[in-house]
DNA sequence: TACCAGGAGAGCG
DNA sequence: CGCTCTCATGGT
């Protein structure tokens, strides 16, 4: 690994960067000059990605990039984790059309706070109103010479501190006021975040859904993206439809029964599953909206 | 115009 | 429990 000032260079195979960057786990990466640029925390970055290695820049001097390293998670063997997919077509047909594709592992807040904001919205949607929060509420960063201003995902403090019309104000709708009265319960302390990861699997996803505006489907995103719950299987329109279409030809299945179904057929890594399923069927299926 | 978007919550029989 | 409706906003 070589690092001069804000670069480095971590060796990695089969990283599809487009991919884990486009595929509706987070919303702040944007394509641009050749290179990821996003915000991780309180840092700007800028990613480049090759056959063989990642190479990052930051804006400021970084002594220790293991927040990088986990936030990617470069330390997960892609074949590993396919190995344990069930071996069908369906699965198959994913894998092959997002090869390289990865979760990542996001900060709980900013990742909760998302996907509260992500109900019966697009994609392109989602990260616009993200973006206004982020500009109206969260902290400046230090960027380099020549590259736009960002900011800092806001903090629940921030947020609690804001009125339902403010946030409205950022497109959200409806949404607005789940997100507000979540962002008051973190920062009161009536939920702590912190403590999810050593609450058994189901007694946390019990907690997150006692938020308003959080049913079964967020609090799976949520475990999946933020607390790394690889079983995690988040069930929305697209990944329904991926099972119906695909499992289910031309006999209707209920809701409930898919994720019966999800939870016996995919394995201890189901919801590396669901993001290839996901991304398959958006990519095989695409929105105009979708893809500028 | 009607319909849909990485849902959740409330009301109904 | 299972179904339906509504919520706010922007796009096709």
């Amino acid at each position: 690994m070589t690092v001069e000032a804000s670069t480095v260079t971590f060796p990695v195979r089969e990283y599809n960067a487009a991919a884990t960057f486009t595929s509706g786990q987070a919303f702040r990466w944007r394509w641009c000059d050749n290179a990821w640029i996003g915000v991780i925390g309180k840092h700007w970055v800028r990613l480049q990605a090759d056959q063989y290695s990642i190479t990052a820049q930051t804006a400021e001097p970084v002594a220790d990039w293991g927040w990088l390293a986990d936030y990617l998670q470069l330390q997960v063997d892609v074949e590993d984790v396919l190995r344990t997919f069930p071996d069908d077509e369906p699965i198959r047909a994913a894998v092959a059309a997002c090869r390289g594709l990865r979760l990542l592992r996001q900060d709980p807040w900013e990742c909760l706070a998302s996907f509260i904001l992500s109900s019966t919205k697009q994609i392109s949607q989602i990260q616009h109103i993200i973006s206004l929060l982020c500009e109206r509420y969260g902290e400046p960063l230090t960027v380099p010479v020549g590259q736009g201003p960002v900011s800092a995902f806001p903090t629940a403090a921030r947020l609690a501190g804001a009125s339902e019309a403010e946030l409205r104000a950022c497109k959200m709708g409806f949404r607005a006021p789940y997100l507000l009265a979540v962002a008051r319960r973190v920062e009161g302390g009536r939920i702590d975040l912190e403590r999810l990861p050593a609450v058994p699997f189901e007694a946390a996803r019990a907690e997150l859904m006692t938020l308003p505006g959080v049913g079964r489907k967020i609090a799976d995103c949520v475990l999946l993206f933020a607390y790394g719950c690889s079983k995690a299987f988040p069930v929305d329109v697209w990944v329904a439809k991926a099972i119906q279409e695909l499992y289910f030809p031309r006999r209707r299945v209920r809701f409930s029964q898919l994720h019966e179904f999800a939870a016996e057929h995919f394995g201890p890594n189901a919801g590396y599953a669901q993001q290839y399923l996901f991304h398959y069927m958006r990519s095989s299926h695409p929105r105009r909206v979708e893809r500028p």
